[in-house]
RNA sequence: GGGCUCGUAGCUCAGUUGGAUAGAGCACCUCCCUUCUAAGGAGGCGGUCAAAGGUUCGAAUCCUUUCGGGCUCACCA
């Protein structure tokens, strides 16, 4: 509609004042709700065409476009806004096409594929709450990428070697006196993690003693014992210390069972894992490489920096003067390695924090440097930190949220208010958990997921999840109510066939709505933001209530409305279960 | 100090490439279940869009400055 309404625009101008109109200059709106009609244009860019003021500008063009449009019942003017109204047969027939469209919403085959990395754990503790916004965007995202026709790779690199996780094995050499998951009955990654702040606690107390002998701080952070043990275990490890790789491989896999079941209940998965003990050597090749053709530069005392001075950005260093590799090393090379693998890649997005926004303003920079085309494909997916009502979260201070914890938490919180206000009848036990489950994590993902990603954002654990309003279980709810609604209109045997049917408001406005998600589809996956796809649906399910509380659908008299009602409470249903799939969560038929 | 970024109702957040009287939810106050699921709906209260300038028909949105947060600039990962 856009699109006639844009022709006859142009048309109209011409028409009317012989004006040929930038086209950029063009602007069609979705009318909003307090005016009167279904589509605005602004008409203040065409007054200098006119030579008229902005109403009768508004008022010619209205009246010539009327004239010559078929399906534009009526217009009014408000100021330089021209709002026109579209006939009801245009928005059933809109309806009508959608309900026969498969997936409607999403794009087939663009035949490109993207590689989405989310997650990327650390080995030495469990997961936190920001590594659930971290995998419920990821992971939404590959989603939304896929509803835009991109075949996508779901990937991690798993941090399984390193200082921190050979100080969890030196805490648990000393002080875990064997101690495994099935001895103590914790989760891995829980067991691993308690070694790790073991280790701290010794740390701490050790550099203590050594300020007490008069030492200061920074030499003996250096000092301690402890420390120096960690830092030979991990020379050993690098040498390939049998025994060192043997605790390392039996931790580790304690870790990877724990992170499992934490994978398991977000409800993420992954479709190639790296790991870093293969990945760490990478990149030395390309930098020495580089070096020699002088794309990279050395100093006195031997290190591989990268000129930047070309851009804003520091110099990077790439290769210590000892030779070995940093951080950005070895990335470099990973990325480098996954094009190689994947010769199809269009496009690599890494779902990382926005601590490290410099860092990969850096590895892109760098990679065009090196003459890869393919960086310019490279995107940081970049998400602002979650904040606690009292601050940030500091691992040192024990206030990290942990992420199963969180979970179960918040899961439980829902099976009290399912069990209080839920429809629980003719369900078993094992349905009723998964209710529960469904309701809570939907809950924790939407409230996660409604916010605009690259914004920090306030999460009360305390204050647990709200479940009205603006929340996963609202919108749950109302496909619940579809669902029920559906159910007793088959029961009570009302057809759904319709041929000839006037609408309301709310049903022309509910299409609307309905019409608009494809092109939802499409921002959100242009913006990589799931938040664009909750807001969305947010609006569509209040739309949907409010149009369900005004009108009776089964008591309705004219038959041809309740079968169109229910139609479009089915197709609004679709949409609605359809895109919270895009964000990774489940809707319930009964609830 | 340099770079990046944010500041919208008491709180948590929306606000498309600049467009109409800045919107939701929570909280607070009214109403609506003998009617398809009240985890719902209707209404009320609540704003100097951090501040000041500028650009123009028009600015929460773009530019400049100021104030106030955050991140970052390691031979750490």
């Amino acid at each position: 509609m856009e699109k006639i309404l844009f022709n006859k625009v142009v048309e109209g101008l011409k028409h009317l004042y012989d004006a040929d109109v930038n086209l950029k200059q063009i602007q069609i709106q979705q009318t909003r709700k307090e005016f009167a009609g279904d589509l605005t244009v602004v008409v203040f860019p065409f007054l200098k065409a006119s030579k008229k003021g902005p109403e009768q500008t508004a008022e010619d063009l209205g009246a010539y476009i009327q004239e010559n449009t078929n399906e534009v019942k009526a217009f009014n003017v408000v100021k330089g806004f021209l709002n026109f109204s579209i006939s009801a047969d245009y928005w059933i027939e809109v309806f009508n096409k959608i309900s026969l469209t498969n997936n409607y919403g999403h794009s087939v085959g663009s035949s490109k594929t993207v590689m989405v990395e989310y997650c990327s754990p650390n080995t030495n503790k469990p997961l936190h709450l920001g590594h659930l916004r971290n995998n419920f965007l990821g992971f939404s995202v590959a989603n939304i990428l896929k509803a835009n026709g991109y075949k996508v790779i779901k990937t991690q690199i798993i941090n399984d070697r390193g200082i921190h996780i050979c100080k969890s094995m030196i805490a648990w050499q000393k002080f875990g006196e064997g101690e495994t998951p099935e001895s103590s009955g914790l989760k891995g990654d829980h067991l691993v993690g308690k070694y790790y702040v073991e280790f701290d606690k010794a740390y701490k107390v050790e550099i203590a003693d050594l300020i007490d002998g008069g030492m200061d701080k920074a030499e003996a952070e250096k000092e301690a014992p402890i420390f120096k043990e960690a830092q030979l275990m991990l020379l050993k490890w690098e040498e390939g210390d049998e025994k060192i790789r043997a605790l390392w491989k039996k931790m580790n896999t304690w870790v990877y069972s724990g992170l499992d079941v934490s994978y398991e209940t977000m409800g993420v998965d992954f479709d190639e894992l790296y790991y870093e003990s293969d990945t760490y050597l990478l990149g030395k090749d390309v930098v020495e490489d580089g070096l020699a053709k002088k794309e990279f530069y050395q100093k006195e005392d031997g290190s591989v920096w990268a000129d930047l001075s070309h851009t804003k950005l520091d110099d990077k260093i790439l290769l210590r003067s000892d030779g070995t590799s940093v951080y950005m090393t070895q990335d470099i090379g990973t990325a480098i390695e996954r094009y190689k693998k994947h010769t199809d890649l269009s496009g690599l997005i890494y779902t990382v924090g926005n601590e490290q926004n410099h860092h990969f303003k850096v590895l892109f920079t760098i990679l065009e440097k090196l003459g890869y085309k393919w960086a310019e494909g490279c995107y940081h997916l970049s998400y602002g930190m979650i904040e606690l009502p009292e601050g940030k979260m500091k691992s040192r201070e024990g206030t990290v949220v942990d992420a199963d914890d969180l979970m179960e938490m918040i899961v439980a919180d829902a099976k009290e208010m399912t069990q209080e206000r839920g429809h629980l009848d003719g369900m078993n036990e094992n349905e009723r958990e998964e209710l529960y489950s469904t309701i809570g994590l939907g809950g924790l993902k939407y409230f996660l997921l409604k916010v605009d990603p690259k914004k920090g954002m306030v999460f009360n654990p305390a204050e647990s999840i709200d479940l009205n309003g603006n929340t996963g279980p609202f919108i749950q709810y109302a496909h619940a109510r579809i669902q029920s609604l559906l159910k007793k209109a088959e029961e009570l045997g009302f057809s759904k066939e319709y041929s000839d049917v006037e609408i309301n408001a709310k049903e022309q406005e509910v299409i609307k709505l309905m019409n608009n998600y494809p092109s939802v589809i499409k921002e959100a996956g242009i913006a990589y933001s799931p938040a664009i796809i909750a807001n969305y649906i947010y609006d569509l399910v209040k739309e949907f209530n409010n149009f369900y509380q005004t009108v009776s659908i089964l008591k309705e008299e004219d038959k041809q409305k309740v079968a169109f009602r229910l139609c479009l409470s089915e197709q609004i249903g679709v949409i609605v279960k359809s895109s919270m799939l895009l964000l990774g969560v489940n809707v319930p038929d009964k609830m």
